[in-house]
DNA sequence: TTGTACGCGTTATCAA
DNA sequence: TTGATAACGCGTACAA
């Protein structure tokens, strides 16, 4: 029941051990050549003093920091928090030091951010991508990198059913609900996935089935759902769907308050506070803690060397 | 133009000046034994190349990392998410690595959490206390350490105004607004500051301006201020005052449904969502982004060794 | 005021 | 199958 002083040194070990160096450090780095009975004698002392090598200084050997980048676009997006929480706990299990930091939608930053991350030498990144994230920022760390939410040639992404989970929300309200007249509050096109992506899966769906359109394109934000809500409403659909689930919020506060609930609400994304707030939201959960779950295995085993550019779309799925 | 090919070493910048090793080392160090002409020019090829000193090396003697752990309780605490955007431009700005972890209100992950950014060298730590959460753990890091919302004593630490928080709202409610009949919904006094400390300022204003107390106390969520609302309405309140935004988004649901929307709610903690749903509601601002700030400032003056116990509390004011 | 030489903890190369 | 030894980039006694 010693205090493990975490002081120890490969060395220390190799005279607790009888043996040299050399040899713990190949036992520590699974060198096949290295007698069984050594081995096992070096890995009971290890355990024993709970020994950990100096990360510093096998970074200075150019094994890496055993560091993951996380660049989230902003702290407090639910979406990216949900995925956040599922792949931390991954990579500390893999013994890798997870170090988040907040693009803020600016390029820039992220170009500053990579430049940090690659001066310490960082052994990966994990990147939400926004509209401006240009691809080619991300040319050095293509072996090493995944991008959630957006698809980049030669790249390892992650990325949302935009298109399914618009058609998944307009099918079950359209052929289970027999709604006719379906409006959409979305964001404007140059947004590409949450923007554009979206409304074109909405107007597809409408054409598919001779359904009149009936869409306003704003912001990401409550107040762009409030705020748009009469204009869809001119048209007196029975349903709305939302391109968010912040503006899926706005828009239920102005249902809200103008007495219209007989309404239906249909969100992309599903947040805490909108089900607990407006429980009867019909919502499609985008799998934010499986896309986590995912960009954290996928860099784990790129960093493992099994190298394989992979292209995951998370499937969607109905809240009932 | 050049691409700054981050593989300079100290060596090469000595070469590029035509001094030696050391020298360069003790202007980056600064050292004062060191002529003003040759500081500059090593100045100047340092700035010319971006040159930056491997921190893995400086790390392995015994410099640290640069490295500031950051623990919060959970990635999706607003309150907590905003005190960590305004430190880590600070922290950036200083070259140190913020790396956030989430203890999700368990003290062994912190006890974890800690060893692993002692092992890595960390060269400070700010924590975010909650219940449960014991001064022992952080023996280690008396120097290096601020704790957010939590007194711990031989600790720099920076404190939520609780009490006034509550004596303001209630000052505000009472003596400006002429409510008699006040109500609470707050948290139980398990929870040291968020619950006991709010519960007591509130009972405290009761008996000092002799008014009969009517409170709940629950959890911290939506949902208990939702179901505490009935037992505080019960009493006939005119105002209600909750110990967090989120009991307040609760209770103003409850009383939307209800139509009971002429009953003042007043809020410790304000938050965007809030504020936007329901903006009638009085909130007080406990100052999360000021908090940041000093965490950052406090422990970068104490990283160098300008060595001073501090016990800040941020003052609260009023959301007009 | 500056340079030389050594050590930090680890891995890699070579020789045994 | 192992051990001695040279690097890695940096800071710092010590010497000049």
């Amino acid at each position: 029941m010693s205090i493990s002083s975490n002081n120890l040194t490969i060395k220390d070990i190799a005279k607790l051990c009888g043996v040299s160096k050399s040899t713990v450090s190949r036992v520590i780095n699974h060198d096949p050549m290295v007698k069984e009975a050594t081995r096992n004698k070096v890995i009971a002392i290890i355990e024993q003093y709970q020994f950990t090598p100096s990360k510093s200084a096998r970074a200075m050997r150019g094994y890496g920091n055993k560091v993951i980048g996380i660049i989230v676009t902003r702290l407090d997006s639910l979406s990216e928090n949900q995925a956040v929480q599922s792949m931390l706990p991954i990579f500390y299990r893999h013994g890798y030091d997870p170090i988040i930091m907040e693009s803020q939608f600016s390029a820039i930053k992220v170009k500053e951010y990579l430049s940090m991350l690659k001066s310490k030498q960082a052994d990966g990144v994990v990147i939400f991508a926004f509209t401006g994230l240009e691809q080619s920022l991300l040319s050095t760390w293509q072996n090493n990198s995944v991008v959630i939410a957006r698809k980049f040639q030669d790249h390892t992404c992650i990325c949302y059913d935009d298109i399914g989970a618009v058609r998944l929300l307009l099918a079950h309200l359209y052929q289970s609900q027999q709604h006719q007249n379906i409006g959409y509050i979305g964001i404007e096109q140059q947004d590409q996935t949450t923007g554009a992506l979206r409304y074109q899966a909405y107007l597809d769906f409408c054409q598919q089935y001779q359904l009149i359109p009936n869409a306003a394109l704003g912001q990401l934000s409550y107040r762009s759902g409030y705020e748009l809500a009469q204009f869809v409403l001119a048209k007196n659909p029975s349903a709305i769907v939302c391109a968010t689930d912040s503006i899926a919020l706005g828009l239920n506060k102005y249902l809200n308050e103008k007495q219209l609930e007989h309404i239906t609400v249909a969100s992309i994304g599903n947040s805490e506070i909108l089900n607990f707030l407006f429980p009867k939201t019909c919502a499609v959960e985008l799998g934010f803690d499986q896309a986590g779950n995912y960009a954290a295995q996928e860099l784990l085993s790129m960093l493992q060397n099994q190298f394989e550019l992979k292209n995951i779309t998370i499937p969607c799925h109905l809240i009932s």
